[in-house]
RNA sequence: GCCCCCGUAGCUCAGGGGAUAGAGCGUCGCCCUCCGGAGGCGAAAGCGCAGGUUCGAAUCCUGCCGGGGGCACCA
């Protein structure tokens, strides 16, 4: 018995209550069942008594006293107790649990699989970090994160779209064509250029290509820079983010907006909408109608059009090539944007809530030897993606990353993370997991395997039990995981649930006979078992981008 | 000054209105000669402060204090 056929028949009992006349209630048309903290409230919990007795009118306990009295009733209930003001605590026949371990088996990766975002087009947009340098520490978490949230909303049915915006119009680029310039020149970065140690390598790669760029004039010269160089610099983007396992399905670049001649027309369609007036010589875009601080410019008053102008742009382009919600994944910085950002959505009379989420999460600072690395620009001492990897490698970078909310300011531990060892959250799961395949091999070294007739009613150990309710708990990780956003919860749960209850499983259930001990037909179920267990962690661990190898 | 985010154990962090607030590290104690012990069990220790809503608040609301980030016809 899964969870959700927990809470199907918690519906079907409030149902039959109301059908018998016991109790005058809507019947929800969901019931939330829960894992209680502490194991004497039994496997599952739910408050819906003390929910329905206020519309009842009923004591709570009465209300809890009759829905356990049907659900004794129903098939797999092992026990409902009536604890509390009135929770119904449920304890599912023992016999009803291992098969959660044949269902993880028969499904494979499948199991994280759910419908609940089925039918949504969703465009997600995330790292867009310009394309004047390495990606560095911010972009990097966004990427973690980014993809691994494009991963939960695939498995929960949705159509997504990963998306990566380069700004590759308007003043910074040309500071960065002429920083190259000026490397190139051996002369010293421009104020407000780029100053690092990459400038002077791109500028002689751009050279190196370009002879001829040497015996051109300044202004030409910029020119070969700015085409060549920033090619370069998308390609190093493009390729650091592939070896982190981040790839999108679409490089917009912001050039093509203006190009096109798509922001003109956004412009044009926001003044059809009665959106935008004249002042001051720029033209105004009336954001203050919807919420925002104050109106934004859209061209300014010397004809160039404003940034913001191709997000506006950009954002209509989404919305034309059909996608329901448009995502956009952006650091602490960036917090002001919400207000505008969903402003022009209303502007073009869509709903922000329905169409607009733009995820704020906060910086990461990185911490070794107990005190935090400092960053500078212009001192050069940007940490980039391949810093970080060098640092503890993709897998714990990208764990590190992805198992805090967005929202929390976090501290890596680049000393934590470079572990090899049980205190480094990514190597205990990958362990768990290390633990499963080698058993398996054990098993396959003395030609054990899961019997066709297995019998997954032998799973009662209280640790087979504990661990059974732990995969179950997959498919709705995930799913809350995708609603939610919040792709850490992927993280928590096999760490938090997997990997501990396999471990404990390990620590007082044998499977392999020692010696001239039996295969007895608990050995073919638990090998069962920890076939699930490792389907669940790479399964899981997938979800966040991160490995699962077989050895350590 | 205004806006957004965050304040949970000594440290790094979980905690979707539910019961006795959880992990890891660190400290103290215990088990384990094993399918790779790279484990497992236990102890001490906490919701920034003050109100409010609710049967019930770490969680929702208000104020204050503290930390971070914003507040351009820059991108």
């Amino acid at each position: 018995m899964t969870p959700s056929e927990l809470s199907a028949a918690l519906v079907a009992v409030v149902a039959e209550a109301v059908g018998a006349g016991e109790l005058s209630v809507q019947v929800p048309e969901q019931i939330r069942v829960e894992r209680p903290r502490s194991a004497e409230h039994g496997d599952y919990a739910s408050s819906i008594a003390l929910q329905l007795a206020k519309p009842a009118g009923r004591a709570p306990r009465e209300v809890a006293d009759l829905l356990a009295a049907r659900l004794r009733r129903r098939p797999g209930i092992g026990a409902v107790d009536v604890a509390g003001p009135g929770f119904l605590n449920v304890t599912l026949a023992a016999a009803a649990l291992g098969q959660v371990a044949a269902d993880v088996v028969a499904a494979g990766p499948a199991y994280a699989r759910s419908e609940t975002l089925r039918g949504q087009k969703i465009n997600l947009e995330f790292v867009s970090a310009n394309p004047t340098g390495p990606i560095h520490v911010g972009g990097v978490r966004w990427a973690a994160v980014g993809d691994a949230l494009g991963r939960v909303l695939a498995a929960s049915g949705a159509a997504v779209t990963r998306e990566y915006y380069f700004n590759d119009h308007g003043a910074q680029i040309d500071r960065f064509s002429a920083s190259l310039l000026a490397a190139a020149r051996g002369r010293p970065a421009p104020e407000d250029g780029y100053g690092g140690a990459y400038i002077a390598e791109i500028a002689a790669d751009v050279v190196a290509r370009n002879p001829d760029v040497t015996a051109l004039d300044d202004g030409a010269a910029q020119e070969v820079f700015r085409r060549d160089g920033v090619e370069q610099m998308f390609a190093e983007i493009k390729t650091s983010l592939h070896d982190f396992g981040v790839d999108f399905d679409v490089y917009f670049h912001e050039n093509d907006l203006h190009e096109s001649g798509r922001v003109t027309q956004a412009v044009q369609r926001l003044r059809d909408e009665g959106r935008v007036y004249d002042a001051d010589g720029a033209v105004w875009l009336r954001t203050t109608d919807f919420g925002d601080d104050k109106d934004r410019v859209l061209i300014r008053s010397n004809g160039e059009p404003s940034y913001f102008s191709g997000d506006v742009a950009y954002y209509l382009d989404k919305r034309e090539r059909g996608f329901d919600k448009v995502v956009i994944m952006l650091g602490a910085d960036h917090a002001g944007y919400v207000g505008r950002m969903r402003a022009m959505a209303a502007c073009f009379g869509d709903d922000p809530d329905q169409t607009l989420e733009i995820l704020i999460g906060q910086l990461v600072n990185l911490v070794r030897d107990g005190a935090p690395l400092k960053m500078s620009k212009r001192a050069g001492t940007v940490i980039t993606l391949e810093d970080l990897v060098d640092a503890i490698g993709v897998d714990a970078a990208r764990y590190a990353l992805a198992r805090s909310p967005r929202d929390s300011q976090l501290d890596l531990d680049l000393d934590l993370w470079a572990k090899r060892a049980t205190d480094n959250p990514v190597f205990y799961v990958q362990y768990a997991g290390v633990r499963a395949a080698s058993i398996a091999r054990g098993a396959a070294d003395l030609g054990i395997a899961v019997p066709a007739d297995v019998d997954v009613g032998l799973l009662t150990h209280p640790r087979e039990q504990e661990l059974l309710l732990a995969l179950a708990e997959l498919p709705r990780v995930v799913a809350s995981a995708a609603e939610l956003r919040e792709p850490h919860r992927v993280a928590r749960y096999l760490e938090e649930q997997v990997a501990r209850s396999a471990q404990r499983f390990f620590d007082e259930c044998r499977v392999l006979p020692r010696g001239d001990e039996e295969v007895t037909a608990l050995t073919g179920a638990r090998l069962l078992l920890w076939q699930a267990v490792r389907t669940v962690i790479e399964t899981g661990l997938d979800l966040l981008g991160v490995s699962a190898p077989e050895r350590m």
